[in-house]
DNA sequence: CCAAGTGGCTAGTGTCAATAGCCAAATTGA
DNA sequence: TCAATTTGGCTATTGACACTAGCCACTTGG
């Protein structure tokens, strides 16, 4: 039958349809600033009509998070695979930046908290997580040894890109090489972790 | 006098003050929580009123920012005097920390860049980055060398602290000895800072 | 002492996220 | 096949928010 002539008609719209395009528009204008009406309009839809597919606007984050964690984690994947030790960290590291440089809202809310009784957003980011663990299993690290270089490593690497993101690094030398030399100090300080004890500072 | 029955009595407020009870307020609330009204209600005002001592909800971010940055700037101070070398960047690192994770919404301002026209904020920014220049001056880096290493520095410390804040540091593992061993991994690294050129992610 | 400037105020506006409730399109199943 | 149910649009509205306009009393300085 033909459609009256006011008649809604029906997009094809998903949950996941819904977030890919929020994570589109965020990349462009920052997470921060992601309306419901500018999402609405991309997607040829009224702004209420957005609530048949999300919960709210923090649950839109949720699932952006959850896209871009899942994404994330098939990038460090893919450039560690084949490579271990200082090679793979290299590999990752690069990979990391570039990815999170090009997806700035995406990265952003790849490093939002799971709720506590979100179980899907709960395994991407371990998923995420396990494979840069598993890079640096390479260094026969195990128990507190390995979660202080998860760890160091998460920091550095996060701390470089979101300084780069937000424009922090205004001088003129080479961001590239600066963060070429961030990622081989960890490796330097990788090599010794297990003989550099921490230590409180002095009063 | 007397004044009329219906008189609006005027409280002292200054900028600064506003600027600093804004900080406050966005220490317990979040920086992305800070609502005028509710700032307005600690000061007794109603909220137009706060017009007249900032510009916009922007200009107290960049006040309360300029205020961070001073502090921060110190704090870092404070805790370098009368040390040097990896001493001073020791006693540095957990004042950074301390402080970051004791005001949360400061620390996140004291990270928004100045705008291009403002010189008071780009002051305060870079006197703050200045202690650290200082710090790192006694391992004998000059050009690249020193931007890399203050890059490094300032990365490794932020990613740390911003994860910590954010509460992604779940596993059970002691965050302290975490965060030390961060510190000296760094400190190795920069010993070797010279002979350890940057490589490019192979192909 | 009075004229100018300052710092409160009330009363709005526009932009958001979010809700209520309607109706046609799609789907399901007898 | 076709009726009942579910789904996915819609309009209209609310309430929280930043921000503006314009008023008037208090302060200050010549």
């Amino acid at each position: 039958m033909q459609q009256n002539s006011t008649s809604p008609p029906r997009r094809g719209l998903t949950r996941d349809r819904v977030a890919e395009e929020a994570a589109l528009l965020a990349d462009e204008v920052g997470l921060g600033k992601l309306t419901l009406t500018a999402l609405a309009d991309r997607l040829g839809v009224r702004q209420p009509s957005l609530y048949k597919h999300i919960d709210s606007m923090a649950g839109l984050h949720r699932d952006i998070a959850v896209h871009a964690k899942r994404e994330l984690g098939e990038v460090l994947a893919r450039a560690s695979v084949g490579r271990s030790g200082a090679d793979a960290i290299t590999a990752m590291s690069h990979s990391y930046r570039d990815w999170a440089v090009k997806h700035p809202a995406r990265y952003e809310a790849s490093n939002l908290m799971p709720a506590a009784d979100d179980v899907e957003d709960a395994a991407v980011s371990l998923a995420a997580i396990q494979v840069i663990a598993d890079v640096l299993t390479a260094y026969e690290l195990d128990g507190d040894d390995a979660v202080d270089a998860i760890r160091a490593f998460r920091s550095t690497l996060h701390g470089f890109v979101s300084y780069e993101s937000a424009g922090a690094f205004a001088w003129s030398a080479n961001v590239d090489r600066s963060f070429g030399r961030l990622v081989n100090g960890f490796i330097v300080a990788l090599a010794q972790w297990k003989s550099s004890p921490a230590k409180h500072p002095g009063l």
